[in-house]
DNA sequence: ACCCAGAATGAATGAATATTCATTCTTTCG
DNA sequence: CGAAAGAATGAATATTCATTCATTCTGGGT
């Protein structure tokens, strides 16, 4: 190791390295600086693609050192698992607080603003959604992904699945299954997201 | 450069290395060898992931040597593009053809056609499956993938339309887009296959 | 003012991997 | 058969990237 006492050789020109004003180090809590690693990380794959983000990327994203995501997350693997859970749950979560939400008492109300919510638009929805799917496309081959997935994926359908049961039997209807109707709502949200990435 | 004329520098033991009987270096057509790496992969996608996809991977799995890849794609990017090519090529072509193919008369039943190939199971449609996601990930972030996947599924989402256009009028229905109808149907099954997936 | 725990940095390291190309092998055609 | 064309091989090379860690810095506590 050892690496020449370099740093300021000069002696003159000692002024902080003029570059970008005020970039002082700072040092902020763990929880504070993983989430930062975590934003960033959506937007480069949402910017690059998921198999063509790298560690430079994240942490320059970031306006970090490279050094740090490995500080805070171990490793790359563990930064991008990391990073499928926040969306996830994130995504998720919203959707089960608007479906269990008694904030919004008319059950029809409650369905739309759970559609609002899902196809709202706006930059970080998209990126999110970029995402999503990238996970997505290697779900089939990782069981780790698989798992983050369909276990949040699961909680939410079941909540879907309870909606459509009180929208039905507060209508009356006959004819109609909670489950299959879930199902296929599910599907054609989906599908519409796929459409709106190409 | 200059490689040291080194290769069986013993002299000694140069039994053909006894290895994996009858290994003869097989020389096929250029058509041949670029369809051959396709389908490999295809398969090393469906098995790991499209991010973690390697050349020796791909010709390993081809049962070929690590060179020939570049030797008929000049780069892992482009073999990547024209698998992509392929298979949206034939899944789209597959239901092209099913949707204009007089071989089946009956409208309805040329639906019925269309779902059968479209969730019609089976190793390979499954794996094809798995890099058609994989790809739509990475869509967002790259033109080149964009561009072919959109100018395919255009024309198909055209036919489509056509076909539910046709059953429409043939029916005397009333109330109903045919557009939409295609729409919410592609989106749908896309959806059905996402789901297939975790 | 001084200390120091822990946060942050980034040059260096090493492993993984795409790409090249000299050489070897097959087949075809005169 | 012999030579030429070009297909295939795989060791060597070049590159890209995750990860490490010695060093530097910061802010709160005494």
């Amino acid at each position: 190791m050892k690496s020449e006492g370099m740093s300021d050789a000069s002696g003159v020109m000692t002024e902080e390295v003029p570059q970008a004003i005020g970039k002082r180090r700072q040092i902020r809590p763990r929880a504070e600086r993983r989430q930062q690693l975590i934003d960033a990380t959506i937007r480069c794959i949402a910017q690059h693609g998921l198999s063509k983000v790298t560690m430079q990327m994240v942490t320059s994203e970031a306006g970090l050192s490279v050094g740090i995501a490995n500080l805070h997350f171990q490793s790359k693997d563990n930064l991008l698992k990391e990073t499928l859970r926040f969306v996830a749950e994130e995504y998720h979560g919203g959707q089960i607080e608007i479906m269990e939400g008694s904030d919004i008492p008319d059950l029809g109300e409650r369905l739309d603003a759970l559609l609002d919510f899902q196809l709202g638009r706006g930059v970080t929805q998209r990126q999110k959604m970029s995402v999503w799917f990238a996970y997505y496309g290697e779900a089939g081959a990782r069981p780790v992904y698989q798992k983050i997935v369909s276990t949040v994926d699961r909680l939410a359908a079941q909540k879907l699945e309870t909606l459509f049961a009180e929208i039905i039997q507060q209508g009356g209807y006959t004819d109609v299954e909670a489950r299959e109707l879930a199902t296929g709502y599910s599907a054609l949200i989906d599908g519409l997201h796929l459409g709106l990435l190409v």
